[in-house]
DNA sequence: TCTGAAATCGTAATCAC
DNA sequence: GTGATTACGATTTCAGA
């Protein structure tokens, strides 16, 4: 598959949002036929652009009412050193997102867990069991202004 | 709805990693029928516990092969100053996630661009405009060990 | 590459148990 | 909760433009 033309990217950017939309609505949003629309978003599915369907949950409900953010410096910085702190960090569950990062730390991890009980777990009993940790530092999170899973997509709208 | 049990934690489970299985499926790993099944997805849904149902596209091959983490600290922490900041902040379309946060700064940013001009653009002709900005820091995204959106939900295992 | 019809498959709703 | 039936809607396939 060679590039998007608009009407993949409508697809895509429209089942980024909802990926509950029939096939009949998304053919009505786009002036066609269910069939090319099916096509298409096969074809999106086989060539990688879709990665996969996940169901977003209510992150209260399912008592993970807080999230950190803690970012971490290691006291030595070769390869070996940093490639081990991300493949075993990674395994940890509380860890929904690793990243390494460029600046002043080396690695921010996002953390859901119910409480600051569990945070102080997490941190106690899982992260500082990791080998050459130099600095932690945490931030909770106060409030989530915006929390989306969908990237910015340039549509052009003359396009239609 | 009135708190989750064994079975409902593993559909949220199952779901948020995976949402096009079928209800087949999900009462088959269950060691249920469909019908049942189907019914708790209803009322999950309509309990809230599941948000939305979303497609994960590979950020690469949809053109947003950078991301950085911009915090920001305000001159002023009054109330409408924070509120304000982040009202302003999340309308912008690279933000794909806001937050408050505890600790030295006040709000982190999480942008998803195709490069560092994006990222230029977006700091000078947009996040740059808003009012009562403090400083600003900004940490590219060098590797990403693990980008999850599912929660780590706990399941009794010794419940099956 | 599209349209439109036909066949297939999964889901939702209902029922007796 | 099971298991069967039904009906509906979505997806896939295919002929044809």
């Amino acid at each position: 598959m060679e590039g998007l033309d608009q009407i993949d990217t409508q697809i895509l950017d429209l089942l980024q949002h909802d990926a509950r939309v029939t096939t009949k609505e998304l053919a009505d949003k786009l002036g066609l036929t269910i069939t090319p629309v099916s096509v298409r978003i096969k074809k999106l599915e086989e060539a990688g652009y879709i990665k996969r369907y996940v169901a977003i949950l209510d992150r209260d409900k399912v008592g993970k009412a807080l999230i950190a953010f803690t970012s971490v410096q290691l006291r030595e910085h070769t390869q070996s050193a940093l490639k081990a702190f991300e493949q075993k960090s990674v395994k940890i569950k509380e860890v929904m997102e690793c990243y390494r990062l460029t600046g002043n730390f080396d690695f921010l991890l996002k953390i859901a867990i119910r409480d600051m009980r569990e945070y102080n777990d997490f941190l106690m009993n899982k992260l500082s069991t990791l080998p050459n940790i130099g600095s932690v530092q945490t931030y909770f999170v106060l409030s989530e202004g915006k929390s989306e899973t969908a990237y910015p997509l340039d549509i052009n709208l003359s396009a239609r």
